[in-house]
DNA sequence: CTGCTAAGTGAACGTCATTCACTTTAGCGT
DNA sequence: ACGCTAAAGTGAATGACGTTCACTTAGCAG
């Protein structure tokens, strides 16, 4: 069989090709992603730096392809806050067992930041005082990144306790089972994140509106 | 020198030794592992099953050394619910370089149930209901993790913009710096979590009391 | 036609964790 | 005291990785 060396490979094939290697076996090896491809190993470093480079790719794939960027239109800050950490959570949701290849590296990427930037101007116009405004950033996301990981774990997280567990078998049993309760959880917890950050604002102007 | 060779290991010493290796140099490996205890690396065999036992070693000598079980005697839930927050976090924190490795795997110890047992008696005691109570120690659980891998990040984790991105410079600006950052912010967002859960059975009961 | 360069190949190499056949020795019963 | 046995350490080997490198080849410009 004759193979054109030219174009076998490039980058979107590659990070595409990544993304089923890690949704299917929640691995990244360079040896299942050339199988995957067609190629050697080898080859793919012509197009990206190493394995890193390319987690890095998967993760402005990911998180940017399903992220909603606030608006910024002035009402509804709440809303707009929710929404922006629900489509971060579920971008993140989509592709689970790539969640913990990215809490190796940090965030580097520009076009993450812009997110960033949006809230920051949001939580800034529903009166947030400058001081807080990066701490606010990093509560909203580490509860984003941890609710993902909770959602990456296996369904069998919590164990039952032969019956030296009354409070924990009793809150099991009557818990919602499988995906709906990382779901519902996330709910809950975002909901009172954002009245406290309510309460917060309010307490620090005037009386509680809401 | 003469070798003994009965009891130069045991589970304490490999523990130890790995804790200094993970805090050290961020990483776990058999080879740093053996030269730190003077022995070859396959003697750690005979103590522990592998490399992913000694993880699971060191979750349990980190977090149940380090964290508070709620004592459970009824009076200002919020405050145990905090302390204990806090002392998973903080226990967290010690070894931030651990805790990338702790992600990678479950939590599967005995021990580390019985904090949750304890918090799930609390939460049923402050009247949150039956079906929420897991609901609950999964968005704390997420939380206190999230806020442990935020610390667990270096420090420079948000790029300056070149003045692109404005609200988000302004917001670094005026934010702590350091590890105040990730303290501070912990803080606040534990405080909404916090407010979130006591206005959310405040209103399946009556009005709010705090 | 003649080079130039991007792109793929396969065989290395270094770093891991893990296994295994072996050697040593402490502790035991006699 | 004397060997037996099982626990404990050794070092070489294995296999899975990521990465590098000297090479080959295909398309294209002159």
């Amino acid at each position: 069989m004759v193979q054109r060396r030219r174009r076998l490979l490039d980058v979107d094939t590659i990070v595409d090709a990544s993304l089923a290697c890690v949704d299917e076996t929640g691995r990244l090896t360079m040896a299942d992603l050339a199988s995957r491809l067609g190629t050697s190993a080898s080859a793919v470093y012509n197009h990206l730096s190493g394995r890193g480079a390319i987690i890095e790719a998967l993760r402005e794939r990911v998180v940017l392809a399903g992220m909603r960027i606030p608006p910024l239109d002035g009402t509804d800050w709440t809303g707009q806050l929710a929404a922006w950490m629900r489509s971060y959570r579920d971008a993140l949701a989509r592709h689970p067992r790539l969640i913990p290849l990215l809490t190796e590296n940090t965030m580097t990427g520009g076009p993450v930041l812009r997110g960033y930037d949006r809230v920051a101007a949001l939580l800034r116009e529903a009166g947030v005082p400058a001081r807080e405004v990066l701490l606010w950033i990093s509560v909203l996301d580490s509860y984003a990144l941890g609710a993902a990981l909770d959602l990456a774990a296996p369904e069998a997280v919590w164990r039952d306790g032969d019956g030296e567990l009354p409070a924990l078998d009793e809150a099991l049993r009557a818990a919602p089972g499988g995906p709906r309760r990382a779901d519902e959880a996330f709910e809950i917890g975002l909901a009172a994140l954002l009245t406290g950050l309510r309460h917060r604002l309010a307490a620090a102007t005037g009386p509680v509106t809401g």
